[in-house]
RNA sequence: GCGCCAGUAGCUCAGCUGGAUAGAGUGACUGGCUACGAACCAGUAGGUCGGGGGUUCGAGUCCCUCCUGGCGCGCCA
C-alpha cells in the first residue's frame, strides 16, 4: 500500500534534482487551497534563497519536468513559485479501491515495530476516579489504540499509585479505627489470621479524610510516615492489610475503566519496584551517583545547559523510605529488563514536568536503560472549571468520574426515541456507548499538554463538532445499507466521480493515513478528531446533496454504496483508535 | 525571584518544519424535513492573531522587549 504524498514527494524531489537543485526542496504537502489545488510544493522558494534566482523560474523548471506525467490532471507553476498539482479522477478511484480492499483501511504501518510501554492511568488506590483521571486514562488508551493501529507493540501499565505515603495515611486512619483488628496486632500470623473486610465505600471515604487529619495533626502525620516505612520493609500485618486495600480497590478501579473502554495489560504497582530497589540503590551507589544531603541520599541531575537550577533527585528519604523518584526509577530497570522496550511514556500531569525530568536524568546517569531508548513525558493539561481553577463542584468537592458518566449515559437515553430500539436493554447498551463517545471527543479533541475548562454542558451536548455527531454519521450510513439490503463488507467498485463533493471526499478519504502519521508522531489523537469530524462532515454534505435510496442510475448508485461503506469502515476505525464504540442504531 | 507554558471571532479552540484569501464548533440571524435518520445541511454577520520593535520577497508562526494569566521550583504523588 503506497503512500499518495510520498509518491509525489518522490516524483517532485527527482524533478528538483533532474533540474540541479537540491532534492529535499521537493517535499509536497496538501494543498491549504482546495480552490486551486489538490497538492502543493513550495521547494522553489527555499530554492530562490540557495541558488539566488527567482522563484518562479525554479518551479518553472521542476514543472516542464514532470508535466507529463500521465497521473497529473494539472500541475502548474503559480507566481511568485507555488507548484500546483491536482491529480486525475481516475488516480483517486484506484487509490480508493486499494484503501478498501486493504485490511489496514491504508493506515500506513510501521517499517519496524517498535516496543513502547506506556504508563498512563495512574491511580491511587484506595481514592475513587474523579474527573482529573479522565484525561489520563482516556488519552493514554487512544495513543495505544493508535501506536497499535500503526504496527507497533504495546504494552500499557496503569501503574497504580499504591506504595506512597497515602497508603500510610489509609492505614493510620484504619488502625486508630480498628484497634483491635487482629492485623494491627503484634503478634499476627499470616498464615493462619484472616484480614478484616474493607468496604469500598469506607474506603473511598477514608482517604480525603486521613488526608484532611495529617495537615492539622502532627502526631497522626508522623505514625503514617511510619507505617508507610514499615509497611515497605516487610512489616507483615500492615502488607496484609495493604492487600485487602489493593483488592477492594482494583476492582472498584476496573469496573470504572471498564465503563470508558479503557484497558490496561498490566495492572502493576510502585510495590511491584519494590524487590528493585535495592538493585537500585546499588547501582548508584557503585556509580558514585549518591550522596547524603541533610539526612536524605540523592542524586545531582543538574546539567550545563540548564537555564534553572533543578534540585537533586531524592532517592530516600532521612527516614531511609522510598519516594515515588525511587519507585519510578526501579520501574525503569523492570521495564527494561522485562520489555527491553525502545519508548517508555508517561501520560502524566504536566506539573510532574520537573520530576520526570529529574528522574530521566538520573536514569541515564545511572546507565539503567540504553542511550536509545527514549523517555518521555506526555504532559497533559489541568481541567479546570469555568473559573480557570481546577474543577471543583458547588459544595466544594471533587466530581467523580462514575457520576460524570453517569449523567451523560442519562441525558443520551432521554435523547434517543423508543422505536429505534427492540429491548430498553438494547437503549440503555446504546445510551452507554453515546455517552462514551461524547465525554471521550469532548476531551480528546482537545490538545493533549493545553489546559482546558471543563464544562459538563459541553459533554451534554450533542451537536456540531462532537463524538455524537460521529456515530450518528454512521448510523445513518447503516440505515442506507439496512434498507438496502446491502452487506457491510461488499467489494468496493468506484467507476466515477459524479459531484464534487465526492472528489473532496475520496480526496480526504486517501489522505486518512497521514492524520494517522501526524497523530501518532505528535502523539495528538486530537490530530484524529479533527480528521474523523472533517471525513463525517464530508460525508453529510455529500448525504445532503445525493439521494443514494432513490438513485435510478445503477453504477452511480453502487459507486455511492461503495463510498458509504468505505466512510463508515473508516469512520469506525478513527472512532476505534480514539476509544469509542459506534453503534447500530442510536 | 528564577524557569516553563499560554494570550487568535461574543464563548471554546485549530492553524504541521514562515508561504497564496487566518479556519472550525458554539452562540446570534436567515433558509431547508409529503426523498435514504433535521443529533443534519446551506448561508449571513463577527478578527489591528495581547502591545511595541526587528529579521524576511513574505510573519499568527522566527528573534528581542513589555503587559496579562496559569503552572513548577528537596524529603506528597
Amino acid at each position: 500500500m503506497t503512500n499518495i504524498i510520498n509518491d509525489l514527494t518522490k516524483i517532485v524531489s527527482e524533478a528538483f534534482e533532474d533540474c540541479g537543485y537540491d532534492k529535499d526542496l521537493g517535499t509536497v504537502s496538501v494543498s491549504d487551497r482546495l480552490d486551486l489545488c489538490q497538492f502543493q510544493c513550495n521547494g522553489a522558494f527555499a530554492g530562490a534563497k540557495k541558488y539566488k534566482k527567482a522563484p518562479f523560474m525554479i518551479a518553472d523548471e521542476v514543472v516542464q519536468k514532470i508535466s507529463k506525467n500521465e497521473i497529473f490532471k494539472f500541475v502548474e507553476m503559480v507566481k511568485p513559485g507555488f507548484i500546483n498539482i491536482t491529480l486525475k479522477d481516475e488516480v483517486l478511484l484506484k487509490k480508493a479501491k486499494e484503501i478498501a480492499s486493504d485490511i489496514n483501511l491504508g493506515i500506513p504501518q510501521a517499517e519496524k515495530s517498535e516496543t513502547i510501554v506506556l504508563d498512563y492511568g495512574g491511580p491511587n488506590v484506595a481514592k475513587p476516579l474523579h474527573i482529573g483521571h479522565l484525561r489520563s486514562a482516556i488519552i493514554g488508551e487512544s495513543l495505544k489504540r493508535i501506536a497499535r493501529a500503526m504496527g507497533n507493540k504495546v504494552i500499557s501499565d496503569v501503574h497504580l499509585g499504591d506504595w506512597g505515603l497515602q497508603i500510610g495515611l489509609v492505614i493510620a486512619e484504619l488502625s486508630e479505627r480498628n484497634p483491635d483488628w487482629v492485623c494491627f496486632s503484634p503478634d499476627f500470623d499470616p498464615e493462619k489470621d484472616k484480614v478484616n473486610p474493607i468496604d469500598v465505600d469506607e474506603l473511598n471515604e477514608i482517604y480525603p479524610f486521613a488526608s484532611q487529619k495529617s495537615k492539622s495533626d502532627d502526631a497522626f502525620k508522623e505514625k503514617a510516615r511510619t507505617i508507610t516505612a514499615e509497611l515497605q520493609s516487610g512489616n507483615k500485618g500492615y502488607i496484609a492489610v495493604w492487600k485487602e486495600i489493593m483488592r477492594v480497590s482494583v476492582k472498584d478501579l476496573k469496573e470504572n475503566y471498564k465503563r470508558l473502554y479503557v484497558d490496561f495489560d498490566l495492572w502493576y504497582g510502585e510495590s511491584d519496584a519494590n524487590e528493585y530497589v535495592d538493585e537500585l540503590i546499588e547501582i548508584l551507589n557503585k556509580k558514585g551517583l549518591m550522596y547524603e544531603s541533610d539526612g536524605a541520599m540523592v542524586v545531582d541531575v543538574e546539567e550545563e545547559t540548564d537555564k534553572a537550577p533543578i534540585p537533586p533527585v531524592i532517592v530516600k528519604k532521612s527516614d531511609n523510605s522510598n519516594i515515588y523518584a525511587t519507585t519510578d526509577l526501579a520501574t525503569i530497570i523492570q521495564r527494561e529488563r522485562d520489555f527491553s522496550p525502545d519508548r517508555i511514556w508517561y501520560v502524566v500531569d504536566k506539573r510532574q514536568g520537573l520530576h520526570l525530568t529529574q528522574v530521566f536524568r538520573c536514569a541515564r546517569k545511572a546507565g539503567i536503560v540504553p542511550d536509545s531508548t527514549e523517555l518521555a513525558h506526555l504532559a497533559i493539561g489541568t481541567m479546570n472549571g469555568k473559573d480557570g481553577k481546577p474543577y471543583k463542584t458547588r459544595d466544594g468537592g471533587v466530581m467523580r468520574l462514575s457520576d460524570l458518566i453517569n449523567t451523560v449515559v442519562e441525558a443520551a437515553y432521554e435523547k434517543m426515541s423508543d422505536e429505534n430500539f427492540d429491548t430498553k436493554e438494547e437503549k440503555r447498551e446504546a445510551a452507554q456507548k453515546v455517552a462514551v463517545a461524547a465525554v471521550k471527543f469532548g476531551d480528546l479533541s482537545n490538545h493533549i499538554q493545553k489546559d482546558y475548562i471543563f464544562d459538563i454542558d459541553k459533554f451534554l451536548s450533542f451537536e456540531g463538532k462532537t463524538g455524537t455527531y460521529l456515530i450518528y454519521t454512521v448510523t445513518r450510513i447503516n440505515s442506507i445499507l439496512r434498507n438496502l439490503g446491502v452487506n457491510n463488507d461488499e467489494p468496493a467498485i468506484f467507476n466515477g466521480i459524479y459531484s464534487d463533493i465526492e472528489r473532496e471526499l475520496l480526496l480526504n478519504i486517501i489522505l486518512s493515513g497521514e492524520a494517522f502519521k501526524h497523530a501518532l508522531s505528535e502523539r495528538a489523537p486530537s490530530v484524529i478528531c479533527d480528521n474523523a469530524y472533517r471525513l463525517a462532515s464530508l460525508f453529510s454534505t455529500f448525504y445532503h446533496d445525493n439521494h443514494i435510496m432513490g438513485e435510478t442510475d445503477k453504477n452511480k448508485q453502487s459507486n455511492w454504496l461503495s463510498l458509504c461503506i468505505l466512510v463508515r469502515k473508516l469512520l469506525i476505525k478513527h472512532l476505534d483508535v480514539l476509544g469509542i464504540k459506534a453503534v447500530e442504531r442510536m
